[in-house]
DNA sequence: TAGTGGTCTAGACCACCTT
DNA sequence: AGGTGGTCTAGACCACTAC
């Protein structure tokens, strides 16, 4: 007699639903039954529906409101969930041997782009930092930071000529929202002399942001050397 | 008198370990307890710091295994979860009105560099499909794809003049796996004279390469018009 | 092989939100 | 106001794997 699954498990029925959303039993921004008479037709806890319906709600697959029902979601995205690593565990992790040169540490008065990217209304001092990031003694990250010190003061104790002000701010300064933007830039003068590129070079850009509470902790641009690309697998 | 929590729910869970985590009390690498004594400890049912575990296994905060038990992440990352939008909706979505040209579709026998991202032995026939998405009129996305005629063959009957081959392929071959990479790259001739560029702009570059089940389906390389930026938020 | 996390259940109550 | 998803519980059993 040819095995038999004597249980349902929320995997099994997280596969029943997609099937169903992809051969468009359930079609774009059609409803879905409620959890349990899901539940009763495959002969589960409602509990397991839920388990599967908060899976597919996480891929962006269904929505789900109380009251409201379970949706297909009209438009189809890609959900993809990328690691941003540290830059000494991601050279270190391929095999490289990681190094820090801080090009420049001071205090200046806030920027109107750096105003505007922290929600900032007022210019207040900040500390401008510039940084290099090594992989076998090569440039792999060009860092430009500006850090609040009215939220993070002890920073400005901190000799950043030996850690780096991401890892400090890691470590001692947890951030509760974040925002990041990821891009492509041209490579200028600036950059490029840091660098060591000739200039005009397509660079990946990788910009974040972050607060803690309404506090804005500080704003970074990271501009990875040419040739670098972020993987995910789905 | 204060308001009072009388049950602990799986966020207070979450956050409560998450500051222990970030204060150091448990630091990076650091074994956790079990479940069950962190749920006795807190007062609540070992589902519920289940639920709360999940959570932050899945943020990348900690790392679970049967019997290994639950442990810190020795590597901070930050973990962003990214929507990448068919043309059509982030075109419309931004209030722009969305539009589609077909460059060019030939079958082709797979070039190397093709047959290493789909993981395929022995070249075999293709469709090779060039097109242009555009908003207002202007190219906003340049698309360059493979597809394995083998796996889908159903497409060649497509007159992807008129649907395209991103859209057709969402709607009626469901993929199990999906491979993204990000890059920045420098518009090459070809490319600059398609989307009307110059020529050595930076340009935000998403490839993206699909399997079902094992079966290659297709490889799709999408040059976005330069200032294009992906956000995230967490 | 024993300890730990993973899953399932049945039931209860709650919170949100559409109707 | 009522229906739906969200959460919590207590208990049981399972699956993986470190020891």
């Amino acid at each position: 007699m040819a095995a038999r699954q004597d249980r349902r498990s929320w995997r099994d029925v997280l596969e029943e639903i997609r099937n169903r959303v992809l051969t468009g039993r359930y079609g774009p921004g059609d409803k879905l039954p409620r959890d349990e008479d899901i539940a009763a037709e495959l002969g589960c806890a409602r509990s397991t529906v839920q388990r599967a319906m908060r899976d597919l709600a996480d891929r962006g697959v269904v929505e789900r409101r109380r009251k409201g029902g379970t949706r297909v979601r009209p438009d189809p995205v890609t959900r993809a969930v990328f690691d941003i690593p540290v830059a000494r565990n991601e050279v270190e992790s391929r095999g490289g041997s990681y190094g820090y040169q801080l090009i420049r540490a001071a205090i200046e008065e806030t920027p109107p782009p750096v105003a505007a990217a922290l929600d900032m209304r007022a210019p207040l001092p900040m500390l401008h930092v510039e940084a290099l990031h090594l992989m076998n003694s090569r440039p792999f990250l060009y860092e430009d930071r500006w850090v609040l010190t009215r939220t993070v003061p002890e920073i400005e104790t901190v000799d950043l000529g030996v850690v780096s002000a991401n890892e400090w701010l890691l470590a001692n300064k947890p951030y509760s929202r974040c925002d990041l933007r990821f891009s492509a830039e041209t490579a200028g003068d600036r950059v490029a002399a840091i660098m060591g590129l000739e200039g005009g070079e397509a660079l990946f850009v990788i910009e974040r942001t972050t607060w803690s509470g309404d506090d804005p902790i500080t704003t970074v641009k990271a501009v990875y050397a040419p040739g670098y690309h972020l993987r995910a697998e789905i």
